[in-house]
DNA sequence: GAGTCCGCTCGG
DNA sequence: TATACCGAGCGGACTC
């Protein structure tokens, strides 16, 4: 069962049942906003549906806030991106039709939404336009009709109903992630920032430690007005010097033997920790002990998320002591091992791969399957067939490789010739790759048509190429987003189902009070954050949930994706 | 002064 | 020890 909630009007909202194939089942009913969140909370008990809305991020904040969780969603908006652009689905209605309001980009979140604000502004859309048309022909009953027929009559309805559902599950913990938040322990960072900087100083001055550095720099170079914060006067200083460099990237730097090297590439690793993740980031995104970093599902072609703010796809290794467990909590940290080559050996059904990466190291089993000879060759040759490396180290290996595995490189070469010939391609559950530019593919065409200059032909071949290794990799990055999909949302699941803890004296917020849940996510690994006395059970959980994911994606096929787990206090001590 | 591009470094 | 894929974000350098 579904029920569709949309706004109506600026102080109400309306729930309109639907029956799984889509017919109205009651309904609409409307809500004043006021007591919206209470009458969810009581269907969501009873009636247990699948709620659809046309966004999630805007819809589930409010919810959150008042502690209000639910089980599932459909979320229109990332279901249709996925559904217009699918290979599986280019013969249904959907597909065809023209871009609609729906087809929009959501309303920029701006900061993370926090819980008091989000409070007062459930559908509050006074100071910007609706997100989606309300009533008329895009309501959202009728583009949910839509999307299931698309689904209906696609090419492998299954795939896509696993994937729209996994999709709108993670936009579901984006939410709950954000709403929750990473522990983070403001007095270990500012520790740590200090030990290694000096003390905290006011905007645009370096710290002590910092700038000793610079005098170091200035000292050996003899350049005694040098700026080290500039690269072109790290240059000219380095060349005053007697050295040759054409950059003053730090490998490039660790080539040359000169006094002034070990202190600048010193102050360039603080320099950066100090401007990414300083004093200055730390009271931008960190609010009462949690680190809250806007999470974008689907922000990324390939179904990886993208994030807004407080950089949360770097947080450097230097700082992850300050990621914490509350007392009386653990932190249980899990990563899928290579798994993007396991995920290549899948697709592409290869199961002397397969084999290889059972119950061992993958590269330790490729190096014993006879292929190459060290784990680091396997590794940068398995690499090189990934993102399509042609010369160098990875490209000599590639060969060797491809005669011990010729099923799982033939499977990328193909998708990279598709590429090259502007086609689309497709991950395991049905995302599909974008189309190439239109610039793109007129450059093409008159490189077949022979109307091109020798220039532009190079041009056309070099651009082919380029996007030959991006169609190439999509469909194993793609497809591991699937799996990691899958992944937690298995894991969502099992882990709403342990029972509160009895004693849990840490501060998470409602709806997680006393409950392990997701903190954390980046594309092969996760955080869950537990009351102490859950953590083994939550280690298994995970390992259970990865072995579900794998038997959704791969049925029978025998894979293993195994993962490194950790309990531990500290996120520094996870591996 | 605002907007944009580029170089660099962080993460997977 | 780059190469080859996907990102975020900072600060300098440049343009208007």
């Amino acid at each position: 069962m579904y029920i569709v909630l949309s706004e109506a009007g600026t102080d109400r909202a309306s729930l309109s049942t639907l029956n799984d194939d889509g017919s109205a089942a009651a309904g609409p009913e409307y809500i004043p906003r006021a007591r919206l969140a209470e009458r969810v909370a009581q269907l969501e008990a009873t009636a247990a549906p699948r709620w659809v809305w046309g966004d999630t991020a805007t819809a589930y904040p409010p919810l959150l806030a008042v502690g209000v969780r639910v089980e599932r969603c459909h979320d229109l908006r990332l279901s249709r991106a996925i559904l217009r652009a699918s290979s599986l689905t280019v013969e249904t209605a959907l597909a065809r039709e023209s871009a609609s309001v729906w087809d929009a980009a959501p309303p920029l979140g701006g900061p993370a939404v926090s819980a008091t604000a989000a409070s007062a502004a459930l559908f509050d859309l006074d100071d910007s336009p609706a997100p989606h048309a309300p009533g008329g022909d895009d309501d959202p009953p009728a583009e949910l009709r839509r999307q299931l027929e698309a689904v209906r009559t696609s090419a492998d309805p299954n795939r896509l109903r696993l994937l729209l559902a996994a999709e709108s599950a993670g936009a579901l913990i984006a939410s709950e992630m954000s709403h929750a938040g990473l522990p983070w322990r403001e007095d270990l960072h500012d520790e740590l920032l200090t030990e290694l900087l000096g003390a905290r100083v006011g905007a645009g001055l370096r710290p002590e430690l910092l700038e000793r550095l610079a005098e170091q720099i200035r000292a050996e170079t003899g350049a005694a007005q040098l700026n080290p914060d500039s690269p072109a006067e790290v240059l000219r200083a380095l060349r005053g010097a007697g050295l040759t460099v054409v950059t003053t990237r730090s490998w490039e730097l660790k080539q040359l033997d000169h006094p002034a090297i070990a202190p600048l590439l010193e102050y360039k690793k603080l320099s950066r920790l100090l401007s990414a993740n300083g004093w200055s980031w730390m009271e931008s995104w960190v609010t009462d002990g949690r680190f809250s970093p806007e999470y974008v599902p689907g922000g990324v072609v390939s179904g990886r998320w993208a994030t807004r703010g407080g950089g949360a796809l770097q947080l450097p290794k230097q700082v992850r002591r300050a990621v914490t467990a509350d007392d009386g909590w653990m932190l249980v940290v899990a990563d899928a091992a290579q798994l993007e080559p396991r995920i290549l050996a899948g697709i592409s059904g290869d199961t002397a791969m397969a084999a290889a990466g059972r119950g061992t190291d993958l590269y330790a089993g490729i190096v014993a399957g006879g292929a190459v000879s060290t784990r680091a060759e396997a590794k940068v040759a398995m690499l090189g067939a990934m993102y399509g490396a042609t010369t160098g180290e990875s490209g000599r290996l590639l060969p060797r490789l491809a005669r011990t595995y010729p099923t799982a490189l033939a499977y990328v070469e193909t998708a990279a010739r598709a590429g090259e010939r502007g086609e689309v391609v497709t991950s395991r559950l049905g995302r599909s790759s974008p189309r190439p530019s239109d610039e793109w593919a007129e450059l093409q065409a008159r490189a077949t048509e022979g109307a091109a200059s020798d220039a532009e032909l190079a041009r056309a071949r070099q651009q082919a190429r380029d996007w030959g290794r991006f169609t190439r990799n999509f469909v194993v990055q793609a497809s591991a987003a699937d799996w990691a999909l899958c992944w937690m949302a298995d894991l969502r699941r099992a882990l709403a189902a342990f029972s509160p803890a009895a004693a849990a004296p840490g501060r998470a917020a409602a709806p997680f009070g006393r409950q392990p849940h997701l903190v954390f996510f980046l594309h092969d690994e996760v955080i869950v954050h537990t009351p102490a006395a859950y953590a083994e059970e939550v280690a298994a959980a995970l390992c259970s949930s990865a072995a579900a994911a794998t038997r959704l994606l791969f049925g029978a096929f025998p894979l293993e994706i195994p993962l490194d787990v950790s309990i531990v206090s500290s996120y520094a001590d996870a591996d």
